[in-house]
Order: structure tokens, then sequence, then C-alpha cells
DNA sequence: CACAAAATAGAACGAACGTTCGTTTATATT
DNA sequence: AATATAAACGAACGTTCGTTCTATTTTGTG
């Protein structure tokens, strides 16, 4: 087979490099750094990428493929619009797995929201996507009236997904535990507020 | 008057240092380009703080102290605590003025989350002391009865808090609007919601 | 086994940045 | 006005990082 060893390294490459990433940041994703870590030169590692852009890049890009496996293809299609939700919100949660920190997409938001160029339009692309799925469980929960018909599905996203931010940033500030608790309570009643 | 220019241009330059900054980041907040900014010399400037360490502390400090001036001091504290409360929210969304980006000290927490160090402590301080700050009106507003005396003050100001990084999050993304809308409504259904 | 292509290594570069140092200019007090 | 002190300058150093180039090793194929 032609074309195989290398491609098994770039996704060990990857697979590093999003943990440094979300340990650290994309910007503090070090190619030097990278290559101690994988045990390679420089510029062995800089081969497979070409420039640092495209590494970070290519990490949001693997990242992503994490995610969708992670937290969306578990997912029963099936099943009721708002239990899919439910289990979404939890994959969500945690799907950054060991990685002690915070996922990676928001604070590549953060870090990024300045400065123009393709990093930051893929991020703002992910997460808008992210976002209109949220959206589109919501609406198919108003549609199955699992929620209310006057529900405002962008505003149930919003304090949804604000939730989520705040549960993070709790944490590290340490106003909230790390069990989600808040972040589950405010969840149920929300949702709770917009069925009766 | 002894020891007068120096203070007075050290105040110049945190003031376009807190503009550059916010806009950019802290750690974007180059030395050279400060001194660029202020029509002076990188050691000029250097002079002033001793390491760019120091400079990144200063500058949170002298936002600080624009933040209590701005959103702090206005508040009337013979009024009712829920109206201070709203009245709080409302400052604190345009607290960063002209500038069209994010409140510093959050763009700070997600930046140096991982960076140990004493700027990372002093964001989490001030972050700290501003929810304490927050925490402590949701409080008075319930031992005045303006809130249920049910409710979890942590829970509330944890959702409060929330809502404002949502707020900033999805303005970003394009998902909000500029007019705060969709977090003034949660607010005002937030506080219906434990008033009953 | 031989050979071409791919993958990696190693050394070096240029730029950006924080920091240091010696000097010069501006400021305030006597 | 004279002088001590503070403030600002300009050049240079050491480091880090992305990137380039050439050489070497490894891999897959006929």
């Amino acid at each position: 087979m032609l074309m195989n060893k290398g491609k098994h390294t770039k996704q060990q490459i990857l697979a590093t490099a999003l943990n440094i990433a979300t340990e650290t940041s994309l910007n503090d994703l070090t190619i030097g750094g990278l290559a101690a870590a994988m045990n390679m030169s420089k510029s062995g590692v800089f081969a497979h990428f070409n420039s640092k852009e495209n590494l970070q890049l290519a990490v949001l890009e693997h990242a992503h493929a994490l995610f969708l496996q992670t937290v969306i293809a578990p997912i029963d299609k099936q099943s009721l619009p708002l239990s899919q939700l439910l289990r979404t919100c939890e994959l969500w949660q945690g799907w950054y797995q060991g990685k002690a920190c915070n996922c990676i997409f928001i604070s590549a938001a953060v870090e990024f929201d300045d400065q123009l160029g393709a990093v930051r339009d893929l991020v703002k692309s992910l997460l808008q996507s992210w976002l209109s799925y949220l959206n589109k469980l919501v609406i198919q929960a108003i549609e199955v009236k699992e929620l209310s018909e006057q529900t405002d599905a962008k505003q149930f996203t919003y304090e949804l997904y604000s939730l989520y931010l705040g549960s993070q940033h709790m944490r590290w500030v340490g106003f909230e535990d790390d069990t989600h608790t808040r972040f589950n309570l405010a969840l149920s009643r929300l949702i709770q507020r917009y069925q009766g």
C-alpha cells in the first residue's frame, strides 16, 4: 500500500496536538513542543502541515471529527427530540474527556475573536453549525409538542448554551463544583419552564 | 511637586494599554506595540513596569478601577436590592464602552486559565469578588422578599452570569443581535421566575 | 534486491519579543 | 541659573518560534 505510514503518524500528531491545544491553547501549541512530545524533529512535524495555520486548522478539524463521533453519533435519532436533547447535553458536558480543562472550540473562539484569518473563520463556522444543531433539536421538540408551541426556539437555545458556558467558567473560578450540578438543575428547570 | 510627570504618563500608558488589550488580548499586548501607540521608545515604556507581567497586572488593576468607577460606583445603595441589580446589569453590559469587543476579564480568564502565575491569580480573584458582589445583591433581594425566600442565591447568580457570558459569545458567533435583547429578555424572566 | 518516492532529521535563517545598559533629555527643587 | 534626579531614548543581547533547505533514512513497489 502506497502512502500509509505518513497518514498514520499524521493522525498521531493530531491526537497529541489536540491534547496540548486543549490543555493550553491553539497559540501555545508550538511546533517544537509538539515535535518533542512526539519524539520527532521540528521539521519532521512541520512537513506534515507546511504552516502553523494549517496545523491549527487541522487540529480544529480533528477535534470536530472527535466531537461528531463522541457527542453526535451516539444519539438515537429515533427517540423523541427532547430526550435526544438531554442525552446530547450529557455527552456535551464531558466530551473533552480526561482533559482537565475546557472545550477547545470555546477557548479558540475567545482566542481568535479578534484575529482575522482562516482559523477564526473555521471556529466561527463550527460553532454556528453546533448552535444550529442544538436549535434544530429544540424546534423539533416544539413540533412534537414536547415543548410549548409558543416557545422561542432561538431564545431557548441561547439560554441553554449560556448555561454551558457559565458552567465551565464557574468551575474555573471555583463557584461551581465539578459535578455539573448547577448546570443540570438549571437545564431541567429551563425545560420545565417551556413545557407547561 | 516631585514625581509628577512619571505618574501622569504611566496613566496614559495604562489607558492605551487597556484599549489594546481589550481589542486583542493581554498576551498580544506587546511592549513595542504599546510604545508605538504612545509615540515612545520601547525602553521608555518598559521602565514604568520593569517586566511584562507587571504591565499585565497593572493593566488588569487599571481595568478594575475603571470597572468600579463605571458600573459599581453609580449604583444608588439606598434603592431596593432588585433595582440595584437591574441597574448593575445595564451598566455591566456596556462597561467596556466604545471598545468593540469583549470584557477583558473574561478574555483574560480564558487566556490564563492554564498558565500559573500572578496574572492568573489576579484574574481569578477579581472575578470571584465580582461574583460575590452579584451574589450579595441577590441575597439582599431575598432578605427584602423581592425574591422568593426559597431562592437559591448561588444558583440565581450562576444563571445570571451565564446569560452574560452567553450574550457576548452569541453576539460574536452572530446568533444574537447587538442590542442585548435576548439577554434582557432572559434576565427579566429569570427574576420573574423567582418572584412568584 | 534494487530503486524511486516518501518521511524524517539537522542545521540554519529571519523576525519578533522581552530585557539590559549606557547615555541623553527633561523636570523640579534650591 | 545651577544642580540633582527622574524620565525617556537607542542600540544591543539572548531567546523563542516559524520556516527553509539539504541530506539522510525509511518505506513501499517491480
